[in-house]
DNA sequence: GTCTATAATTTGATAGAC
DNA sequence: GTCTATCAAATTATAGAC
């Protein structure tokens, strides 16, 4: 399967995802994505009837993609900073590549005005997101010693950072600046 | 001077804030302000020609009174965990009053698609930010022994804290998610 | 300062041919 | 599955009367 290869309906998908990324749900239009791809606006409707169901399918396919490349074959001991660096890496992957931040953060920011079911999938995204972190900060030895509450809300914390942090970081337009969160990251769980 | 006796300009800056906090800056129109505060369009253009304008005017003010408000007389020590909770209290007021996340984090994350004007802006509210943080963490016990660097990277971390905390409380509909950060912002500082 | 009127463009979405 | 053609509504913005 070549490049060009690339069935319409994932190109759509890719697309809908980079520019949502970028300026927001509000921000983009069937005939930005038409354009991008290279076909009509009618064909986009063809794979998503609503603008809705495509932000949503964007977001499900988000979310189901980040969580897969956080469960990395792990060499290492599965302590608490392992988990908050894999966490950390893999939002920093995308920042640092174009710039982008964390498509759930961009449309929770605009959550207030957006169609249910795309609020619903970006509220599946924290919920999912933070359970991975709770149940791997559960098994480190840091976890050993702690209450489920006390995990879950050191977990929301960190996710909280790291999300905040894209945002920061992408208004200076300085992915580095992700980078040196790490340290204040680690620093709570000694 | 009654409340009926607002000047017009106010009361549209006052409803566009409103409208950006909940719905993002391409959530928004002209005729929305038109109607919300009660005149034709043509009489928000009289006073803000274009869009971008009236985004970075009620950027600008948001951030001007947000650090009037940090201000407040300190009748404790002036500890770094005093300055942290004043920071906290100033963003959950608003979070619980009406849900409302800060107005400069929504821009943020919409930023890579906004003029140029407006940008500045949110980019201002950042450094001004950090700025105070890293001067009351500098005259606290805690930044006494630390460097200028070490302090301005906590800084950071905090203000990304608080962001994504209110992103992430928001998408939820949950406001108390924001409380729970406070034992584990002030962790740090010990 | 606020209005009416309107321009030019863009938006999400549909019907129907091929 | 992709197209042409089209729609009604909404968008930012301007000109000019009162």
């Amino acid at each position: 399967m070549t490049k060009d290869s690339v069935d319409t309906e994932t190109r759509i998908l890719d697309l809908a995802e980079h520019l949502i990324r970028k300026n927001g749900y509000n921000g983009f239009s069937f005939r930005d994505i038409a354009t991008g791809v290279g076909v009509k606006s009618s064909s986009v409707h063809y794979y998503f009837p609503t603008k809705a169901e495509l932000g949503a399918k964007v977001a499900r396919r988000y979310t189901d993609r980040f969580l897969e490349s956080l469960d990395v074959p792990d060499p290492n001991s599965g302590s608490a900073e392992d988990a908050v660096a894999i966490m950390h890496g893999a939002f920093f992957n995308s920042l640092k590549r174009d710039g982008q931040m964390c498509l759930c953060g961009v449309l929770a920011a605009e959550s207030a005005g957006l169609p249910e079911e795309v609020i619903a999938e970006a509220k599946s995204f924290f919920q999912r997101t933070t359970d991975w972190l709770t149940a791997n900060l559960q098994k480190s030895s840091w976890g050993k010693n702690r209450t489920k509450d006390k995990i879950e809300q050191q977990s929301m914390a960190i996710l909280a950072q790291l999300e905040g942090g894209l945002l920061i970081a992408r208004v200076r337009k300085e992915p580095e600046l992700f980078q040196i969160l790490m340290p204040a990251l680690t620093a709570e769980q000694n």
